[in-house]
DNA sequence: TGATGTCAGTTCCTTTTTGGAACTATGCTT
DNA sequence: AAGCATAGTTCCAAAAAGGAACTGACATCA
């Protein structure tokens, strides 16, 4: 398999990563959803060289899960922000601090919690079932591949 | 912020990236996941270089998600295994996996779909909070940034 | 008026990473 | 003896990322 064709791969872990799947872009959509939305501002966040940023940027607009917006004319500027596709990447992130705040050591300075904005608790996010409920482990499950009549 | 030092960030999206966040690394996990277990099952499902596998499988045994197991002595023969580490990802995988699968177009041919062990049903995975039950969606969670005394 | 600053990029060049193919080493099978 | 299997390593070319400077349209400051 080469990286340009994982866009069309029957596997969903693949074509998902042909859109977050490298080094800078979870990174910048980290940025979006704590509401970062200009260009300037990422740059100075993340320190990524500007055209790897410019790069990513247009990539994911046009994979649907950034807009591009202009807010203001004269001179034209524009900010980016998460659309409904974007936004359901949410648990992808969250999965991934969940594992990281518990697998890989964070520096004895800083960290960060999720609370709940409604109770100010730290949550704790788990994978269930939605029709079930029921917690959801790799042994529960099993892959199905559908052969769709042609 | 650099490539190199993401390991060491105070945000743990970016110490999470540092794990998994390139091109292969989630596809060789998702592999492991589906039980293959050696270099050259890997490199022919996957196509990727087998220099590149072989750092990416080193570099996830140093993280401890994977550990490299030699199942024969004369000659030499190893397989690699997710360790504890390496399962606790399986929420970022099946969150992957389902943004995916509604989010990025599959070719006609094939999909794949996460089934109950038990029941045999697809299962249809939400993220939810273990303390109250109730799902997380970026609506509901705010970040607190800690700072540890010194 | 000129100098400086802001923003969203682009351009140019160097360094790093990846791709592709061949090669190594050890034993097993025909 | 000639392949085949496994788990890599080595070498070179191609692609991607890093770093720094530059552009263009405006605003602000002195």
């Amino acid at each position: 398999m080469k990286w340009d064709d994982l866009g069309t791969d029957a596997c969903p872990v693949a074509r998902g990563l042909s859109v977050i799947g490298d080094r800078w872009t979870m990174l910048v959509l980290r940025d979006c959803f704590l509401g970062i939305r200009r260009f300037e501002q990422m740059q100075d966040r993340l320190g990524i060289t500007r055209h790897v940023l410019a790069d990513r940027l247009r990539k994911l607009e046009t994979a649907g899960v950034l807009r591009r917006d202009q807010y203001q004319d004269r001179p034209p500027r524009f900010e980016y922000r998460l659309t409904d596709r974007g936004k359901a990447l949410y648990p992808v992130l969250v999965s991934l601090i969940a594992w990281a705040d518990e697998n890989v050591p964070a520096p004895d300075t800083t960290a960060i919690t999720l609370l709940s904005r409604e109770t100010g608790e730290p949550i704790q996010p788990i994978l269930t079932d939605a029709r079930t409920g029921k917690r959801i482990t790799h042994r529960d499950v099993t892959a199905r591949r559908n052969l769709r009549p042609s």
